[in-house]
DNA sequence: GATGCTCATGGAAACGATTCCATCATGGTT
DNA sequence: AACCATGATGGAATCGTTTCCATGAGCATC
């Protein structure tokens, strides 16, 4: 029960056919070969259940087939989301993806980025965290890195949604039910998604409070400390943006705690939209993004080589529902 | 710039170090040589950034370190949360994890068996779909396998909630409240949680109604359909248990469209614990599972070898929140 | 001084695939 | 009949590592 059978290699398939080693590699990778010796080999191998070995192949072709996937944090649903999408790609081409979380430490990432490298991984997707200096080294040493989420290198491709495009929105539909003192509550790294809310706010001639945009590291814990450090400090403020669904739960949470009502007392809109933003109470007004297209164009550009560096950015969406009211 | 640089292998540490590659694989690997030796290797190894390729090593050894983990839905918080698990024990190893998500289909869950295989994989962890028996083969190629979430061959060790313990205390709290008429709403293949429900009705000297329990298909759509049809054929009930987090999203969802009122005109209990079940309304009475826990000790089975197939059971907690009642 | 033991060391085989290259048969052309 | 082009085929090299085994040095014992 517990013998364990020698694995079979291409040298028993060959042995098997009557035939050389080479021919039956020919025949499997769509080589040249005779019809008959071809039904030959095709027939020992169904026989004898010979698969090759990804190591042996990997190896001679000095390349390891599959995808890195490198994400903050597996349990925010925005990179699960993603990281199905860039699964659900992989799968079509029969390639595996070998995950980490990196917990938005650059550290972290960087230690992750040598146990790729070890593995002779050639092509990884990465929410980078950070400036992505770290990836220098890797992208000399010829690995095929498209980033996903956050653009942050102008040398390596990225999928990105279009957030400035949705804090822009967001922030247009606040501004037109009269609030004037909005909150960004955003996580470190965003900069991109704050530079749009401030600029989108001075266009708008709203006098902008450096004051009201805060940040939280990524955790549950961080993000509800600075959500109610938030709403103590600033009582005055009738609206709240957050910069992803984390964010915007705690900011549920924590003004439920504080007795702050959502929409009379502030109104919120959160980035991402995710099933619970509908069971909530109230239903959130979120700006949506493609986080499974992210992840699926993101691996579609590392599987598909011989691009240029290039940036996709896919659109967000504006979700009305019953977080935001007039200004009180 | 473009110019890609050969990997440093042990030939390139041999040379620069002036000792074999024998030699510098020793003192790499912890084996014994002379302490100068070991310095100048140690020494020219740094110099040249070297990383062995784990593909040599891989194929020499016969074995692919790494970690194949199979799920059913990496966007389902349970399982998000039971690969974090997973992940965490294995960097604390250095061992990386390949995942594939099944999509609770056994035909593809033979098909990434498949994969890992090639990829020669030989540990896994594996929510199975089906009955497991599309383990044998993989089982019988020397595969170290550990079931997560769901026991299903007594040959293969396993890290479960204790479902039964759980799904008990829910139905007696139920019972409690005067409830008598009580559904489960219950996904294919939860057949252990099903038979804890009616044993534990028919301890309480409940009668089982064999219509009462439901079954939906793993995605949301069927959740919500099933969901919907169980509220309107049975305008009776007073109760449902749901046995999974996407299922109690179904029928929140199902019940507010339907205008039934939770808990006034049904009760509900869903397994699993989730962060949004708190911002739900109303928050939802829950059977919370220690997913991060499963994962990381069936992580910590397939790790340290050479134990015998032994089940662990986790234990399960009733969390009551604000959505029960008593029976109307 | 010869023998035997320990220890460091390096050459070479092995892992399983792909691929270069030489060989050989076949068939068509001169 | 001699020659060349074509295509099928198999031997052998190769990828980077680990590990077996032989070698040789150093040292102690008889």
């Amino acid at each position: 029960m517990s013998i364990v059978q020698r694995r079979t290699t291409i040298k028993d398939v060959a042995e098997a056919a009557g035939v050389g080693v080479a021919t039956v590699s020919r025949v499997l990778s769509g080589g040249s070969a005779s019809p008959e010796t071809r039904e030959r080999v095709l027939a020992a191998a169904a026989r004898l259940d010979y698969r090759p070995s990804a190591l042996g192949r990997n190896l001679r072709q000095q390349r390891t087939g599959g995808i890195g996937l490198l994400v903050p944090d597996i349990t925010d649903s925005f990179y699960a989301r993603l990281t199905d999408g860039v699964l659900s790609c992989a799968r079509s081409y029969g390639e595996p993806v070998t995950i980490g979380v990196t917990g938005d430490d650059p550290e972290r990432e960087a230690e992750l980025i040598g146990t790729l490298i070890e593995q002779s991984m050639d092509r990884v997707i990465a929410v980078p965290s950070g400036d992505g200096e770290m990836w220098a080294p890797a992208l000399r040493a010829g690995l095929n890195v498209v980033f996903a989420d956050r653009k942050v290198r102008a040398d390596v491709p990225g999928v990105v949604a279009d957030d400035r495009a949705g804090v822009g929105i967001a922030v247009e539909y606040l501004a037109g039910l009269g609030h004037r003192k909005i909150a960004f509550l955003a996580r470190y790294g965003q900069s991109q998604r704050v530079a749009a809310f401030t600029d989108t706010l001075t266009s708008l001639g709203v006098p902008v409070d450096p004051e009201l945009v805060v940040h939280a590291r990524a955790s549950r814990d961080s993000a509800y400390a600075t959500a109610a450090g938030l709403l103590q400090s600033r009582p005055d403020l009738t609206a709240v943006l957050t910069g992803g669904n984390i964010l915007g739960e705690a900011m549920v949470l924590a003004a439920r705690e504080l007795g702050v009502r959502i929409p009379r007392d502030v109104s919120l809109i959160m980035f991402d939209d995710v099933p619970w933003a509908e069971l909530c109470s109230p239903p959130l007004t979120v700006i949506a993004q493609p986080a499974q297209d992210v992840g699926y164009r993101a691996a579609e550009l590392v599987l598909r080589q011989g691009r240029r560096p290039r940036t996709v950015t896919l659109p967000t969406e504006l979700i009305v529902r019953a977080s935001c009211g007039p200004r009180r």
